[in-house]
DNA sequence: GAAATAGTGTCTGTTAGACAATATTTC
DNA sequence: GAAATATTGTCTAACAGACACTATTTC
């Protein structure tokens, strides 16, 4: 019965440059995921919140425990949580620590391959089935940008007719009275509707 | 940076009797959810699996990480996963480790009963929204016997028609040549077929 | 033939998914 | 008026969800 020491670690994601990017620190020719231990008398969530508010200088972001992982994964326990930043925060590290895109996948550890990959899915499936999107956008967007998202993340063309279409019947945003100005006609800005159910209904196996 | 000590909780379902059952250990006026700590070199899935094949008498079910909590749940480190029984698995362990009906929820510590509480959120999703209501039963069942499972667990009617409409359009379960006999008419014995998607397409937030 | 259980079909409303033209702005 | 971007509607196929009667067996 041996006590491994327990790391917690997080997959930062944010949007910027037109691509999804996550936050890693060089380690020996690859990249590695943040990671800390665990405080005297802290939750692993506060763990987590500590290592995230120490790298970025931006709270209230989206977190999410991932899973816990203990083989494999060298000598310690890790338990992996995945956060959204929003693309204003700004790093509190300065390099060799930085924002690198998702594609194509810097090289990795296996076991940071694994979290990576497991948060990547994990990404787009809470992306597809509930409102986490809003979360790599400002407080105001158009449709466009929101579609935007959507296609990088997923990297997937989505019709605009349909996309708009769902977006606004579902109820997750509403209208502004603000307008963005830009090249073209200039496009309706909305926002997000905290009130609004974040868990989209899913097509249950049976009736 | 202290290391907590690092527990692994399991929360084992069956169905039997018509109810939805949970293994527990009575502790001091109230039950308690079997805990294991992690053995020399083990993962954290070995010592899950160690932990269960203590207990019952029967291998591959279903297992799956739940959550780890580290926080309001003592001094531990707490992994849970919860696993699936089939009725045909007996108990390697006597009393006093029982199994127990989930309604009425028997008294549980905070931390345990919150782990139970999300055990059968998690549970309840599964079966609706994959194919993981067939470990609950025998490896051949009727349809009244799977729509029975259904009800127990959700603890909610289903139409009989759409379900098995449902049930057989989706695939996911095959006919056998062998009929059971019973009461009333004979009814067509069914397999679950491991080939088959085990997940079920979800309706998406958007096209 | 009564009791018990298994098995079957149709209709309606909603939504996914495919598809193209018009509107408003800037330069 | 050309270029750029925003905005809008319709059709079809599939599926969810509601609903009631017939079939086969045992005693």
């Amino acid at each position: 019965m041996t006590d491994r020491p327990l790391l917690v670690n997080v997959v930062l994601f944010r949007l910027a440059d037109d691509t999804l990017q996550v936050l890693l620190a060089p380690a020996s020719g690859s990249w590695e995921l943040p990671a800390a231990g665990l405080g005297e008398g802290e939750s692993l969530e506060q763990a987590a919140e500590r290592l995230i508010a120490a790298l970025i200088d931006r709270r209230k972001t989206y977190l999410e425990q991932l899973f816990t992982y203990g083989e494999g994964t060298g000598p310690a326990i890790r338990v992996a949580y995945f956060a959204i930043i929003p693309m204003e925060a700004n790093l509190r590290v300065g390099p060799p620590v930085r924002w690198v895109a998702i594609a194509p996948l810097p090289p990795l550890s296996p076991a940071d391959a694994e979290i990576m990959a497991y948060s990547l899915r994990r990404l787009r499936y809470k992306l597809e089935y509930t409102a986490v999107g809003f979360q790599l956008l400002p407080g105001e967007f158009t449709l466009s940008e929101l579609q935007h998202t959507y296609e990088i993340v997923l990297d997937e063309r989505l019709d605009k007719r349909n996309f708009r279409r769902h977006m606004l019947h579902s109820g997750i945003i509403e209208e502004t009275a603000r307008l963005r100005t830009g090249e073209g006609r200039p496009a309706r800005l909305y926002r997000y509707r905290p009130d609004a159910v974040a868990e989209v209904k899913a097509r249950r196996l049976f009736p």
